[in-house]
DNA sequence: ATAAATAAAGACAATTTTATCTTTATTTAT
DNA sequence: ATAAATAAAGATAAAATTGTCTTTATTTAT
């Protein structure tokens, strides 16, 4: 459905939204880590998404980082697709149609509307902070690895 | 939501089904220019989607060229895209988390689900027969250009 | 002021996807 | 049998995506 950039650009805003703020900020080593993607190629798209500290906001230097403003976390996550232009799904036709539209739909157009729509209203209406706040309860994962079992407490 | 491969795969697909039968073939000309594809590229799709003839037949020298068999037109369309690969949408995490999982979900998992069910429902239950007939009533189309405007008939 | 720590920017490289071109194999009509 | 028409196969190339590395700019602490 999305394309590596867009996975890890939802991945480490999630991420960076639940772990940080502005006077704690992560460092791009970790962030990478923690959402397993390759390092380089995620300081690369947080570049993006930091433009105009839209999305998510950095700072250089020691002690910086990137975090998220509580403004931000406000944002929806088809805001965090749209700033780096992957937001084709929510747009384009199933079959790559330039010409499709309701007065020339394709084959697939109508039986296939109400689900875009509901695709849409899901990333519409979930933001940066719902996400990360279900991060929080333990019961979502982020990390790409199976858990550690629980440590069964003994006496 | 899905690559170049799989859109004109998808749209050759439903072409052929609607304009060919057994004694009718299309040649790679009319089909690649039909659905607004690369000539090449669209005969190299259809090498993988002809492979044992499962979705789409075809055969060679005058006369020859590309049709679906009655019984190739009950297929659904997730077959078209299992047979090229192209059936992530159906499997994967939204968030290409390869953890991902009921046990172990991703924070957009659950709200995610039911919507991916449905795009799993409409890719089964729709065959290439489906898809080819409607395109036959005149009310669905294909082609990627606006239509002539209809010749108003003056007496 | 200097050194250290960090992200930003830019250049490059690898891989995958998309696309084209050429040659070969097959089939049909003559 | 031969020529013509077609798809199949294979080789190549262009473009886009994914990934890495190096240098630069900024900030902080000393």
């Amino acid at each position: 459905m999305f394309s590596k950039t867009a996975e890890y650009a939802l991945r480490a805003t999630i991420y960076i939204a639940q772990k940080s703020s502005e006077d704690n900020k992560l460092g791009i080593e970790e962030i990478a880590k923690s959402i397993d993607a390759p390092r380089s190629f995620t300081a690369k798209i947080l570049q993006l998404l930091t433009k105009d500290n839209e999305v998510i906001s950095s700072v250089r230097g020691p002690n910086g980082g990137f975090y998220i403003t509580e403004k931000a976390k406000g944002l929806s996550i088809r805001t965090i697709l749209e700033t780096i232009k992957e937001d084709d799904v929510f747009t384009k036709c199933v079959l790559g149609l330039k010409a499709c539209s309701e007065a020339q739909p394709c084959p697939m157009h109508f039986q296939y509307k109400p689900i875009k729509q509901q695709l849409i209203r899901l990333f519409e209406t979930k933001t940066i902070r719902d996400l990360a706040k279900e991060l929080k309860t333990g019961e979502r994962f982020l990390a790409n690895f199976r858990p550690r079992k629980k440590t069964r407490v003994t006496k």
